[in-house]
DNA sequence: TCTGGGGTCCTCTTCCCT
DNA sequence: TCTGAGGGAAGAGGACCC
């Protein structure tokens, strides 16, 4: 689900295009959350729907028919409502969406097993090895669009080319429901056609750092030298962005990516000025962090916080601890130092987020007991939540401070000691 | 206008060690 | 013993992606 968007200037190519060498393909599903939402709201189809949350929150996925009024994702919610009201506001369904996903990429493995995920709604897949028995890389990805929408009821678009990178925008180009194939010998023309925020890893920043270079097209990135490139955005972007706009991208699709960092974060209705509400969150974020590193068999060694106060301006603090751990407990006791550290408890807060780097898996990382740890401690209770998470759900058991006095969650009103 | 939440990667600075 | 250079690790911040 792209949120950049940009027109190409020319078509490349006439006719059928030649995708011979043409194996990688990106297939990204056409406004893939609202898309899914609409299977159990089908009255809804045809019409203006957003999903997204209330509040300070932005928008998640849109239909095409809300996006005709200038609704975009990532747009806040505020602003979407203003420009399109007439609009269905739909919350997510983040399990209905994992659940299509889980579907969606079994029909691509029926086809390769070189398929890499990037998200819940799109995917590179290399489809070399299934040419000869499925037949060309256009016809596969004619087949994969053609299952998907029949088992799933969903469109999706399909980019095929030689590299990542041009099948990635090729599928772009390609939306909605549709299908653009961008010959190997024609690669560098195509790109060189683009604007330079066609290029992945070009942002907001990056384009206006280009823009004072007088750079407004790939094909002016490509007549820049590299050491002017490098000289202005650093080495490795600046070596990236002159690759790319030769059309040179190496990376091939890899269906095994590990994840290096795990973590919640959460922005408040309204800025926090509480350090009861902050440790409070604090503590209910290390245990979502640290329940999905043990379900994940994984243990981190830093702990690192990100604090966003009511300017926006954001600070992040991090420590690595002795030993990687997933214990919930030694994952709070750290954000909750780095959170005092800050010597900002009065401070109008507007989000906070705990994560857990360095990751490594938990079967073959040595877990270091101290002399003074109880043999049966925050370990082994960590281990009963999870049990009873998974037997009661999510939430079942947590921890005193999270729980009002009715059972519910806490509030900026139930004060308490968080230690 | 008013900016979520989950991530990755890069750059720069600082500190420590040799 | 002091000092500086160089390298590596850690920490902080920022840009970018979906």
């Amino acid at each position: 689900m792209s949120r950049r968007q940009f027109q190409v200037p020319r078509r490349i190519g006439d006719g059928s295009p030649d995708d011979t060498g043409c194996t990688v393909l990106h297939v990204d599903m056409d406004a893939f959350y609202a898309s899914a939402s609409l299977r159990t709201r089908p009255e809804l189809v045809g019409t203006p729907v957003i999903i997204g949350g209330g509040g300070r929150s932005v928008v998640l996925s849109a239909t095409y028919e809300a996006r005709a009024f200038g609704v975009t994702s990532a747009m806040p919610m505020t602003r979407a409502r203003r420009l399109c009201p007439q609009a269905t506001v739909i919350p997510p369904d983040h399990a209905l969406y994992a659940e299509i996903s889980r579907a969606v990429m079994r029909v691509f493995e029926g086809v390769t097993p070189l398929v890499e995920p990037l998200s819940l709604d799109e995917a590179f897949l290399d489809v070399g090895g299934a040419v000869r028995l499925m037949g060309s890389p256009a016809v596969i990805a004619q087949m994969i669009r053609d299952q998907v929408v029949r088992e799933q009821g969903i469109t999706c678009s399909v980019g095929v080319s030689s590299t990542k990178f041009v099948a990635k925008i090729a599928s772009g180009l390609a939306k909605p429901d549709g299908m653009l194939v961008v010959p190997a010998d024609e690669v560098v023309a195509f790109v060189q056609q683009l604007p330079v925020a066609a290029l992945w890893g070009v942002g907001e920043k990056t384009e206006e750092a280009l823009a004072r270079l007088g750079l407004r097209t790939v094909a002016d990135i490509a007549r820049t030298p590299r050491a002017t490139l490098t000289q202005s955005l650093g080495v490795a972007t600046g070596t990236h962005l002159h690759d790319l706009a030769w059309g040179r991208d190496p990376r091939g699709v890899d269906p095994v990516r590990r994840e290096k960092s795990v973590g919640h974060e959460r922005t408040f209705g309204a800025d926090v000025g509480d350090p009861v509400v902050i440790r409070q969150v604090l503590l209910d974020l290390s245990e979502k962090v640290g329940a999905r590193l043990r379900a994940q068999r994984l243990v981190g060694r830093t702990v690192s916080i990100k604090v966003r106060f009511a300017d926006f301006s954001t600070v992040t603090r991090s420590r690595s601890l002795r030993d990687a751990t997933d214990v919930s407990r030694d994952i709070y006791a750290a954000a909750r130092e780095l959170y005092e550290a800050l010597g900002m408890q009065r401070a109008r807060i507007r989000l906070v987020g705990v994560r857990v780097e360095g990751l490594t898996g938990s079967d073959s990382t040595p877990v270091q007991v101290t002399l003074d740890e109880p043999e049966h401690g925050w370990r082994d209770a960590d281990r009963a939540v999870d049990r009873a998470a998974s037997r009661f759900g999510a939430g079942s058991v947590r921890p005193a401070s999270l729980l009002t006095k009715g059972g519910g969650r806490a509030t900026e009103e139930d004060r308490g000691d968080l230690d």
